[in-house]
DNA sequence: GGCAATGCGGACAGTTTCCGCCCTCGATTC
DNA sequence: GAATCGAGGGCGGAAACTGTCCGCATTGCC
């Protein structure tokens, strides 16, 4: 059986590369008659993994879109790519998918071979500053791994923490949720030596490991963590709220500008307003558009670009 | 058997969420017996896939990294996470790894139920501009799928074309080789209508599709496609040289300036010099490693950044 | 220290499935 | 029309699977 069952395996792993196959070569391959791939075809079929087969000579089969996603057999450069690829999705917590990159993650963490797995942290590393806006402080894949793995497996987890406003300590808690947020990742946990909720920046984490102890979650004092970090958050987060008049059609800067409000004023002009917690994206953000544009609030954003101002003027010295 | 394979796949997918699964748990799920889960583990093991197991009360099974990569089961939003993020790895044609970016994302592709690439190409269409360094021209995703598969497939291409100049031009090649440089993606292809070899931008490309006929490839006038790229591009690429002195330490500047050559001065300054195509990229980054620097070269790079600080000026108004 | 939960694995018997070998048929390409 | 490919029915022997026994080891909790 195992013999049928790992045939399958390298079937499905075949038939996902982007070509078609000849049900004799698969025979060949696979060491089996040609029979038996008609009925391992068939097999896959049912298991909801539709292969398609062109008849005629220059015929064979291959794997095509069904309705459920097929096991997907990955070779060790693939592995990595994706592994790569998530990372940098998540550090970037692109919208909307912020959990489930998390989950993929650890999904594929867990099952790496080492070896791959130092080549990924070295690729990792290489293409970490490409990021716009980075303000030097993006959160470590590994650390939300880890994480997914302590919440989902209600382990307790140990860390040290730099608050915001500078002061360490040595942490060991119970963490019930990860929560995306902007370009932030926070830890919902409850701190049994405070004896109450806590909320952790995982940037601002070091060495979080799980602990292996259990414990049984208590519930959160309200229905959606999200909102319960908001609330938290409100008032104390130190964000900045732009607003500003861009010289450039607003489909133009939906297009350009994420996680903006854009408001139209005229076809060539447009105004958006936001919050964000760093004047660098902010600043960067606006000069990418290549355009005109006035910044009206914060006070902050204006002293940030001037000294951005004068920063390129003393680099390319008077015109 | 399509019953013993299938469980053996539903088991993989059970081990591979991130918790421990008692024995007598799996065998409820699956409706077999216990000494059935105990065979099926033993499989798996077989195949190659190293199940651990912890003993005692509060045991259970789990998947652990082993030599090989298992089959990769995921759900639905993993499934788009994992697209999402090989978009945006291959947008930013992360080094070392483009080709492998690539091949992953033809075969998630290949298998993608349609309901999740709708959504995939919604999420890729709204995270596209976070990308330093972006000038608006940015290689699609879903091409790179299409020519990988044509490659693959030995199938020509049908696509129009933009050339540097602007001119434009319907192709019908044969395409061999896909060849990442820098932020750019080349295809390598033999154009039988002007009977020799050409270079085409992926960005410049649009709708490519595979017409289906065969080709058989022919040689190409070198060993290494990427060399012959170079030796080609050489000298009529619109590249900047960039040679500038930067008020921060080597070691900064090289984890957070991928892609140049940094040179130290003395322990608070060096120097960095590098290639690139357009001159945001180069200025931003500069911007980006937010300390003082001066640009020597190239005048473009500077006369660039001057427009930046008279934009700036004019955003921000007079001090 | 004992109990309960967990994993490990041998033996057996009945049933099911698989596999290779026949065969025919339909579709496609050259 | 010939060659090549996929689809699928039937047959018989061999192999595999499954459930039910069993006793064993390990761990954590009371």
């Amino acid at each position: 059986m195992t013999e049928t069952a790992g045939r399958l395996l390298s079937l499905l792993s075949l038939l996902q590369l982007p070509r078609e196959w000849p049900g004799s070569e698969l025979a060949r391959r696979l060491e089996v008659s040609p029979r038996t791939i008609r009925r391992d075809v068939d097999r896959l079929r049912e298991l909801g993994y539709p292969v398609e087969a062109s008849m005629g000579a220059e015929g064979g089969y291959r794997l095509v879109a069904g309705t459920a996603m097929p096991p997907l057999l990955l070779d060790d450069e693939e592995a990595v790519a994706i592994a790569v690829g998530l990372r940098t999705a998540a550090r970037q917590a692109v919208a909307g998918i912020e959990e489930a990159s998390v989950r993929a993650m650890a999904k594929l963490e867990q099952v790496l071979p080492s070896r791959l797995r130092r080549r990924v942290g070295a690729l990792g590393a290489a293409t970490l500053p490409v990021v716009l806006g980075a303000d030097g402080v993006t959160v470590d894949p590994e650390h939300l791994t880890v994480l997914a793995w302590a919440i989902a497996n209600r382990e307790r987890l140990r860390f040290r923490y730099s608050a915001a406003d500078g002061a360490r300590s040595s942490r060991h808690v119970e963490p019930l949720h990860l929560v995306p947020s902007g370009r932030r990742w926070y830890l919902v946990a409850f701190d049994p030596e405070r004896e109450d909720w806590r909320f952790f920046r995982v940037d601002r984490m070091t060495a979080p490991t799980a602990t292996g102890a259990r414990f049984a979650p208590r519930a959160l004092p309200a229905d959606d963590p999200a909102a319960y970090l908001r609330e938290h958050m409100l008032g104390r987060a130190s964000t900045y709220a732009v607003v500003a008049t861009v010289h450039l059609p607003a489909r133009d800067v939906r297009a350009r500008f994420p996680g903006v409000e854009v408001e139209e004023v005229d076809e060539r002009t447009c105004r958006v307003s936001g919050l964000d917690d760093t004047l660098e994206y902010l600043a960067f953000h606006l000069l990418q558009l290549g355009c005109e544009f006035e910044v009206h609030e914060p006070a902050e954003l204006v002293a940030h670009l001037r000294g951005l101002h004068d920063r390129i003027g003393r680099a390319v010295g008077p015109g």
